[in-house]
DNA sequence: GCTTGACCTTGGAGTAACTCCAAGGTGTTT
DNA sequence: AAACACCTTGGAGTTACTCCAAGGTCAAGC
């Protein structure tokens, strides 16, 4: 299987491929007689796992974490279960930093409900005087 | 006004003020004799200015197109409208996705309440086996 | 007069997670 | 033989900074 092949069945493109197996997140596959890539079944397992992983927004340094356990079967999970934790945590801190967001842009937006000339707007007055608000973490 | 006074009053750091003046953010302040930077009242406005707007999570390239409308006074200002309503809805659509991560992150969270050994953490399994979802965009 | 410490300057490198490109090799088809 | 699609590597570009090194300046203290 070559990498437009394991690109198309996982959906990750051939230059991410290339670039995971770089940073080592991949494992680096056989090479045929021109230096081709060849994948296995197993590099399909793996990356598509990589991509779920992505796609629940982790970095990549989770993701090595999570793969490192999961090549060692006899340790206990704790470690799964915390990563997860974590990861749920910092998901649910930016989900309620962008609704604090949103309720300052709503409100920004109804300074200036009626198209008007630039110098009235009240949108440019409310950036030039909000109120910073706590963000939690950054 | 030197570089670490307008860093103090805005809570920008130095280095993110130089960085702003490369980008064409901020405008060049004038040197004083020693080629140190000197910053006016009107370099508290625009970096206040700015700062409000990346604590609304707005892109430099918003913040610039805010930037170029803000001196034209005359001009209606429909433009200002529309940058926010565009920005709103990306935040929108970055609370729903991470909504949806939520979700999935708690129903695999669930898959393993107890510690177990890593073989059979559900967690991992689950991992291996996400159906993938929809994302509306990227 | 000299040292110490706190500033300032510039330029460049590093971060995350890719994406795109150029230059060159290979393989299949017409 | 030419066209086209694929493969390889290496390197640059993206965003929004942050950190560092090497060198210049300035005020205070001994």
């Amino acid at each position: 299987m070559k990498i437009s092949d394991l690109a198309q069945q996982t959906g990750v493109s051939s230059d991410t491929i290339r670039y995971y197996e770089k940073i080592g997140l991949l494992p680096e596959p056989a090479r045929n007689l021109n230096n081709y890539r060849v994948y296995s079944a197993e590099h399909v397992k793996y990356l598509r796992f990589i991509k779920n992983c992505r796609q629940l927004d982790m970095t990549q340094e989770e993701i090595a974490r999570l793969l490192h356990l999961a090549i060692s079967p006899f340790e206990p999970c704790d470690e799964i279960n915390q990563l997860l934790d974590e990861h749920l945590g910092h998901v649910q801190e930016r989900i309620q930093e962008l609704q604090q967001v949103e309720v300052v842009l709503s409100k920004l937006r109804e300074q200036c409900l009626h198209p008007k000339q630039v110098q009235d707007c009240g949108i440019l007055e409310g950036l030039n005087s909000i109120v910073a608000w706590e963000k939690k973490s950054s």
